[in-house]
DNA sequence: AGTTATACCCGGACGC
DNA sequence: TGCGTCCGGGTATAAC
């Protein structure tokens, strides 16, 4: 499912494609998707520039020169493809928005969304959202901080987009890999030099994702090759069974908190 | 404060 | 092959 590498990959990959672009033309197969009548969808979004595209936690935020902005969530399945009309992929599409020859297609959303949304409802639905973990702002302090009054199991805090935004199941799972640290630990049980490796993880792993276009492979346009990159570089995600590229022990499957998790239970502690 | 349950949605997996 | 059924998973919300 799409996480803060996926939508940091298609905030740059889209910027280069659309920013500055107007919208010429606004296509709605599925109301659910949008939160306003699709009669004002269309009024309200044809017409519009696209001044920027900016990212928060899984969210992409298209900013419009009318002030209002799109905010996308693709939830679970969701992705999208940017290009002409005879190359869009198969999947039915929810949304499309045209840009003369050129158009960019929402897919396969299910819980997914697309909502138009004023600047001060924008900043209520985004406000609760905790720090960014590739920000400055995210200080190996503020991390230790969070951590360690936290009680809840190391994975569970990870996931939790009040606690820390914009992580979910395939990289909380990379992160604790990378640390060498058991995802089932609590919180409060971290060593101090246990919480510098798990920051140091949670930075380089999500980094690293973002730089290989992260592990969902759907191209967004024709020539894409850059998306999906990181998908041969997850080393525990989906691997149950497979043997730990470090150690060789089987990777372990566990449900945790009702959620996959994967690890292996003998390199990580 | 944390965990658990429930609803949301529908493509794809599975069973017959 | 074809049809019906069921499941998964991020998030919001409620209940414990």
């Amino acid at each position: 499912m799409p996480e803060l590498p996926e939508l940091e990959n298609y905030r740059i990959l889209l910027t280069k494609k659309i920013g500055g672009h107007s919208i010429d033309r606004v296509d709605v197969w599925r109301e659910k998707t949008i939160n306003v009548p699709p009669e004002m969808f269309r009024r309200e979004v044809a017409g519009r520039r696209i001044e920027r595209i900016e990212r928060r936690a899984k969210h992409l935020i298209f900013r419009l020169n009318s002030g209002k902005a799109l905010l996308l969530h693709l939830m679970l399945s969701g992705w999208m493809f940017y290009g002409q009309e005879r190359h869009k992929p198969e999947r039915s599409a929810q949304v499309a928005l045209h840009f003369g020859a050129e158009s960019l297609y929402f897919i396969s959303l299910r819980l997914g969304y697309l909502h138009l949304l004023e600047p001060d409802e924008l900043e209520r639905t985004l406000n609760h959202l905790g720090p960014e973990p590739l920000t400055p702002e995210f200080t190996p302090e503020l991390c230790a901080g969070l951590i360690r009054q936290r009680r809840s199991r190391l994975k569970t805090a990870l996931v939790d987009q009040s606690f820390i935004s914009g992580i979910g199941n395939c990289y909380s799972d990379e992160i604790c890999f990378a640390a060498g640290l058991l995802p089932t630990r609590l919180c409060s049980d971290l060593r101090d030099r246990e919480i510098g490796r798990l920051y140091e993880a949670i930075r380089t792993v999500l980094s690293e994702a973002v730089r290989c276009g992260g592990y969902m492979a759907h191209p967004l346009y024709i020539g894409d090759e850059r998306t999906g990159g990181f998908d041969e570089r997850c080393k525990v995600y989906d691997r149950g069974g497979e043997p730990c590229v470090r150690c060789g022990h089987p990777i372990v499957f566990q449900k945790v908190s009702s959620r996959k998790c994967f690890y292996c239970a003998n390199c990580q502690q």
